[in-house]
DNA sequence: TTCGATATATATCAGGTCGATATAATATCC
DNA sequence: GGATATTATATCGACCTGATATATATCGAA
């Protein structure tokens, strides 16, 4: 998926500036699976704005920061309903975590168990926070996406709770077998 | 993770060339997690030889694919156990699919359906695939990294079997309420 | 009250990556 | 025999990433 595309979709949402686009995907619905920088946003509201997919309004503040507010255009929407309705590609994964463990007779055990543990923290976190949360305000698009990540952070933690100790344990016996 | 490290990475495994390292990422073990393309690995290995990395060795064959193999050197292992030793960042996820879920609504019911289907069938003949595999070969850390990926499979189809209904369904009575 | 940290906000740049394409020989299948 | 696939290296433009520059506002602590 595209900058441009990504931005719309934000866009599709409500009224905002580049700036905004960024904050919701650092923690906005579509950030666990989604994600996109300054350095791709500016220039992608630039081409946006140039083929009429998107128009500035409220532009030229006299508060300094000069806030530019960007609104999708009927275009816009549809080049975004084209897009959904395209076949979507494979996931991608980049997990340098996992490339980590995979190497992990290179890691003292310690560090290891500190790894593993810092992992199964956050994943604890991240669950809790996200059981606050209240599906039945959301579309069910955006409810069956936060549901899958949510099992997708469990089926993490579960799998670390449960077999977590025994990578740690083979390096251990490892050790002492040398 | 950077190409070069990726590269050492599957250099550490075995000699091999460009192509045959390519080939890895496509399915190798490192698959389901990092990646990287020809126009990544060639500067990638070349920066590796030119810094004492790898060296290129049986290069200028006759025949004329004019294969070169790459070894990793004790500087490159040294690289390589230095990088797995640094504390990895967030993991990163994209996926069009969840993308494309977000905005089910814009999508017809059939073709929602199809694409459930589709990702169903792709996990169940994955997951009977990696069934097949002996964990018993592999380094410790291979095994782990290896059953974690399956672990996921096995949530995903979990959720999809158990949930996409749900998401079909409620877009099916929108459609009757409108 | 003033200082430092943080948040708001846009923009650019070098280096790196992605996907497509070019080239070329061999292997395999019908 | 001919079509297609596989092995193999290499490059290119378009795009993305992460870092940095710039400028102001806000807000709590010293």
């Amino acid at each position: 998926m595209d900058t441009k595309t990504l931005c719309l979709a934000v866009l599709s949402q409500g009224d905002c500036s580049g700036y905004e686009i960024r904050k919701q995907f650092e923690s906005g619905p579509l950030a666990h699976f989604q994600d996109a920088g300054f350095g791709s946003i500016y220039p992608a509201l630039k081409r946006l704005t140039a083929d009429g997919l998107a128009v500035c309004v409220d532009a030229g503040r006299t508060a300094r920061p000069e806030k530019k507010t960007y609104r999708i255009t009927a275009t816009g929407r549809q080049a975004l309903f084209d897009a959904v309705n395209t076949p979507p590609g494979p996931d991608k994964l980049r997990s340098d975590f996992l490339f980590v463990l995979f190497f992990a007779e290179l890691l003292p055990p310690r560090a290891l168990d500190e790894l593993i543990a810092g992992r199964i923290a956050y994943h604890r976190e991240r669950i809790e926070r996200m059981e606050q949360s209240d599906t039945a305000t959301m579309s069910p698009g955006h409810a069956f996406v936060f549901n899958y990540g949510l099992a997708f952070h469990r089926a993490e933690l579960a799998f670390l709770e449960g077999h977590g100790h025994e990578l740690i344990g083979a390096l251990l016996n490892r050790q002492v077998a040398e």
